[in-house]
DNA sequence: AGCATTTTTGAATACGTATTCAAACTGGAA
DNA sequence: TTCCAGTTTGAATACGTATTCAAAAATGCT
């Protein structure tokens, strides 16, 4: 029984069972128009040889994989793990499974491959730029696509947004409404459309208040720690610092606090910080930074359930769902003031 | 060109490129045997369609898949990203994907089915619980496999492992060197045998040194956030306070310090916390852990390495791969004492 | 040129499944 | 019994690739 057993296929096991190979299949695949007493012979089979359909063969026959990829870039940035566990929970209650291409560290070729190779049925893209080859590619065969969190231009696909422009307007009328007049902003790549449109957004209402965005306190860099960490530690030992400093995603904020930190340089007390994104750290009671909450779950779900929609073949005009996302006052800005 | 375009096979750029099928197989698989201009002529169709070979018709050919899984468990703990960066990176190179299976939230039927469908080329597992059957089939078919962090008994396999129980010793050892005799621990699902193991180290040392772990400064229980951090709170408002809290891991830790901060118990004035695992963020200023670094990236590497080992047949008897973890003292504990 | 090797190519095949189509079987009504 | 409609089963097939084996072409040598 634990010997170590040959591969069996539905031939086999048809074999075994005395029936045809087709009535296996049958069997396997919902057992409607087989009569109990078969099934239940085949089944007995099939358990006591641990059988498992060759998915390869399945493909090849059905064309479809039960698989869907998702692109992200930084797995480590923990939004993106919050995101997955939501889109994996969603995707397996519709017994699929999910493959996840990592963009930044691998390049989008093993993505690119992929989409022509029928390996998955549909793709869920995360916020960044890397990708617009393998879009481009899964658009010319038909794949469904579904983007969150990310502007798509040159590609027409179902997307999920949340209002990022929109928000940092917010933030920053917030601070402004506080007193709070020098303000700073730091931001990753700007190829990736949330981060530029928070900016935009930020910049928007400064510009409209009267007191534009100083160069000396605008930093912008592509991900590197220890550079946002060093430009906290910076702007914390300068005399001439913001008042605020607000930031691209809450992954910054964490290392401008860090340079702070670093510095001696006190959160209120001395300086605000503003993340975005509302990534579960931000409100341990060790962090407690103010954030812009996106719901993470909802859009997740719904990026879910828009690419379920389009492999089932439902609908083919492109819808965009848009997700409000919301100003959390913490402790790493004074929450008198709102 | 933009056009939507029908899925082609082999076969078809055969016929475009004025082949045979059997060419236009070896062309894209290496393309040794074959002429330089017909291999040019083939690819430059290849290129012109965007073709690329049906994913599954080559995995029933071949009868493997380019693909290995991954089965962690709580994907939202950062060792996890952390563990998935290195393997995706490690499989990227070797031109595999990675499926990853979440077995906390969707069990491991999943996991089951895909297992004896071919589907994977072997499988790489982390620090969990919930994967014996899935193991088991795995072995029944002779499925590579390779654990990290996670001693199996029943199951025979490859396994890269950390000084877990040592180095929690060392914690007690250090921690009691400081004068630090009322000491508590917390820790989560005992199944983890990661976590069983280092709260064992822990407890013999303190047996050793004749002031065993108390009860009351002991906590256990399945991850719950609130749970932690409510544990954090009681002990920090508490009179009779231990000196010191190791914790499982350092998610623990974070919820600990939570509860301590949210009831202002001062860190490490008060009370020292120590955590277990080294993640990134263990190290950031905000957080500053005293705790226990595995050498993830090597450990993942390492795994993701025998893994291809197995797969490649070069191999069949299990080795045992062991990593130190180092005792990294931080803020949260006084470095004074080392 | 003529022959022996080597290189390059093509035809045929098998992989394991889902599905179509026809055949066999079932039970009930005449 | 005979027939019919409905149910259950089996035989045959196609999916797209990698690979084997033999044929054809190219090359080297005398």
């Amino acid at each position: 029984m634990n010997t170590f057993s040959k591969k069996l296929s539905s031939t086999d096991i048809a074999k075994l069972a005395g029936v045809s190979q087709a009535t296996v299949s049958r069997v396997l695949s919902g057992g409607s128009g087989v009569k109990p007493a078969t099934r239940e012979k085949v089944m007995e089979i099939v358990r006591q040889k641990g059988y498992r359909p060759n998915v390869f063969a399945q493909g090849m026959r059905t064309n479809h994989s039960a698989t869907v990829g998702v692109a992200v870039s930084r797995i480590t940035n923990p939004i993106v793990p919050e995101i997955l566990e939501e889109l994996t929970r969603q995707f397996a209650l519709h017994d699929r499974r999910v493959i996840v291409w990592n963009t930044d560290e691998q390049g989008e070729e093993s993505l690119i491959r992929a989409v022509g190779s029928g390996l998955i049925d549909g793709l869920v893209c995360t916020a960044a730029s890397h990708q617009i080859t393998a879009l481009q590619a899964a658009q010319n065969v038909g794949l469904p696509i579904v983007s969150i969190n990310r502007a798509i231009d040159r590609v027409q696909c179902d997307q999920v947004v949340s209002t990022n422009e929109e928000s940092a307007q917010e933030v920053a009328r917030y601070l402004i409404r506080c007193g709070k007049t020098r303000l700073g902003f730091v931001n990753g790549p700007l190829d990736r459309t949330t981060l530029a449109d928070r900016e935009a957004g930020f910049r928007a209402v400064l510009d409209h208040a009267g007191h534009p965005l100083e160069d000396k306190f605008y930093y912008q860099q592509d991900f590197h720690k220890q550079a946002f960490r060093q430009f906290g530690m910076d702007i914390g030992s300068s005399d001439a610092r913001p008042l605020a400093i607000a930031c691209g995603n809450d992954l910054i904020a964490f290392q401008i606090l860090n340079g702070l930190k670093a510095v001696g340089c006190r959160v209120p007390e001395d300086i605000w910080v503003v993340g975005f994104d509302g990534i579960e750290m931000s409100g341990w009671d060790i962090i407690d930074l103010t954030t812009v909450q996106q719901p993470v779950d909802l859009m997740a779900k719904e990026a879910a359930n828009l690419l379920l929609e389009q492999i089932s073949g439902a609908r083919t005009k492109p819808k965009v769902r848009r997700f409000r996302s919301e100003l959390v006052i913490r402790g790493s800005t004074d929450n008198m003031g709102r």
